[in-house]
DNA sequence: ATGAAAGCGCTAACAG
DNA sequence: CTGTTAGCGCTTTCAT
């Protein structure tokens, strides 16, 4: 060690170390305006040498400048959202600009708390998923004065700009599918959380799309908690067991419906002649399965990159112009081997 | 909206319209100290009137107190991470402290780009992953002069604290379970990630412990990237086709042994009466699969949650007398239905 | 119970 | 190319 103190060190202690001012050291470890060669060596020397981290605090303070992206999102564990985050990571890379995590847990409370501590450390911008938001939370986003980017859901009117789906346009296209194979039967199975407006909306979708044509779920099923893909089974054979005539299952998202999937084949059920299947996301994980479940892409990847781009433009001039925009990406129907094609 | 300026409000904005001194107010917005109920109802009033949001940059430069706790992981894509994540999380909730997380990609320079980022925030403690490190690195743990927990593994020399399992053990564990369940012809399946220590050390204590026995591993095969269920599926086929006498399959990870168990059971082999299996992990997902895994817990919450008592034991006391420690849980292993027990 | 002064560690803006 | 002077917005400390 170095020092013997425990003081973290500062920009002084480099100054004197390298016998140059401290702000001409901060000049050089920002590589900022010119510093002679031989400064900036003697700098750097002294600064690798007494293992100095500069303190962002100090800087932040000084500069009113902070490169954090605060980043919220409902959960860690539905893999969708460590998607969407590691495509907004991708883009930042290229960038100063560091995104910073916020979990939500799907509750409206937790998410003005997240918020409004986020904010408390001043951001460059926030990248927030949903457009539903508490008064409280509408107001501090828009009071923060920096670029607010909802991500995921473009059912709504956002705050500053929205990068997303029309989860409800999602639901409808893929009712809209399932009727076009002549399914009639249909079985419908979700999560019972009321917050999750994305999956609400493509049930609403969904459900209004079928009463278009005259039809009407005829079973239903929610779960909360436990394994996704245990809950998929269960519920598959309660719903089977209950309602026989039953020809598709809608599932909300992949993970149930592969869980019923593999049910069905382990019943020996022909899929997708007796029964068809759907889901929705688009997880890596049904390359895997037996059988590829029908599912919608979520388009995650391009949601989070295209927000982190805008987030960008919006930072790099005053008005980008682009103040306001919903950008709405299309999901696509992947028909796998689950949903019968004609 | 309540200013016409873009300038974020600041302590005295809130004692302007208050007609208290910014001090007063400050000691309002933090509990501090006594105050007249008058005041505070004054104070209080007009902060969420102006939609007041604290300056933490100020306020931790000043008070040199930044109560957050820097975690970093190699990887959100993982599910073994965030669940570490959420137990930290939960812990540190009845805290002040916030997590903030930090991804390395399993990479050494960018874990050291990150922990450099991340302290320059100057962090109230650490919580990092793995015990490898590069040694500017550990100099920079070291010098940061604030508690570090490193977790997951217990096989190696700590900077500081840590909390985790021995895999090498683990690895051993499994293979004397193996043996003892009589299966004698062994194949190996696992990432190709080099920097991937834990796994690596899982594959060494492994095959020691079959060395031990006189047994050596029949076939082995490795992968990088792609949906590993998928990956789990082909390289069994692969191996099996090519080594058609295994009779035990030991994964170095569940998604990949259940990608395995898939296909073993679509070919109608008998499991475990022909073909063994066993995983790593005991990922929520194996409870869904037709067949339940054999696999071996990681502690994943339980670590997490005692990293973050530790540290907060730390910050409590500064000479908490838990410095140096080690604390090494104990997997279990969970026969499933893939390894016979006689 | 409240206020005034000083300064946290750094950087913007200007001088030289 | 380098140094000096003022703060950034808040909290600490010490008065009152």
């Amino acid at each position: 060690m170095t020092s013997d103190t425990n003081r973290p060190l500062t920009l002084r202690d480099v100054s004197e170390a390298s016998g140059v001012s401290e702000m001409t050291v901060s000049r050089v470890l920002r590589n900022r305006g010119d510093v002679s060669a031989a400064t900036r060596e003697k700098v750097l020397a002294a600064a690798k040498q007494l293992g100095y981290v500069p303190n962002k605090i100090a800087g932040a303070l000084a500069s009113q400048r902070v490169n954090l992206v605060a980043v919220i999102i409902p959960s860690l564990s539905n893999m969708v959202f460590p998607e969407v985050m590691s495509a907004i990571s991708a883009v930042l890379e290229d960038t100063e600009l560091q995104p910073v995590v916020g979990v939500t847990d799907y509750m409206p409370e937790k998410e003005e708390r997240v918020l409004f501590e986020m904010l408390s450390w001043r951001p460059s911008g926030v990248i927030i998923a949903g457009v539903e938001h508490s008064d409280a939370s509408r107001a501090m986003l828009k009071a923060s004065g920096i670029p607010v980017i909802e991500i995921m859901d473009t059912d709504g009117k956002p705050v500053d700009c929205a990068v997303g789906i029309s989860h409800r346009r999602a639901g409808r296209q893929m009712a809209q599918a399932i009727l076009k194979q002549g399914y009639e039967n249909i079985g419908f199975m979700g999560t019972k959380m009321p917050l999750d407006h994305r999956a609400r909306k493509r049930f609403e979708g969904f459900t209004e799309a079928l009463a278009k044509e005259g039809v009407e779920i005829m079973d239903q099923e929610f779960y909360s908690g436990g394994s996704a893909l245990a809950k998929g089974r269960e519920m598959t054979q309660t719903m089977l067991e209950r309602s026989p005539d039953l020809d598709f299952l809608y599932y909300s998202n992949d993970m149930i419906g592969a869980g019923g999937l593999l049910w069905l084949l382990e019943q020996g059920i022909d899929v997708p002649g007796q029964i068809g299947l759907a889901g929705f996301n688009g997880v890596e994980l049904l390359q895997g399965l037996p059988r590829k479940l029908a599912t919608m892409d979520s388009c995650r990847r391009e949601i989070g990159e295209k927000a982190a781009q805008i987030l960008i433009e919006r930072l790099g001039q005053e008005d980008a112009g682009n103040s306001g925009q919903i950008v709405e990406l299309s999901p696509k129907i992947s028909f796998g081997d689950t949903l019968k094609r004609y």
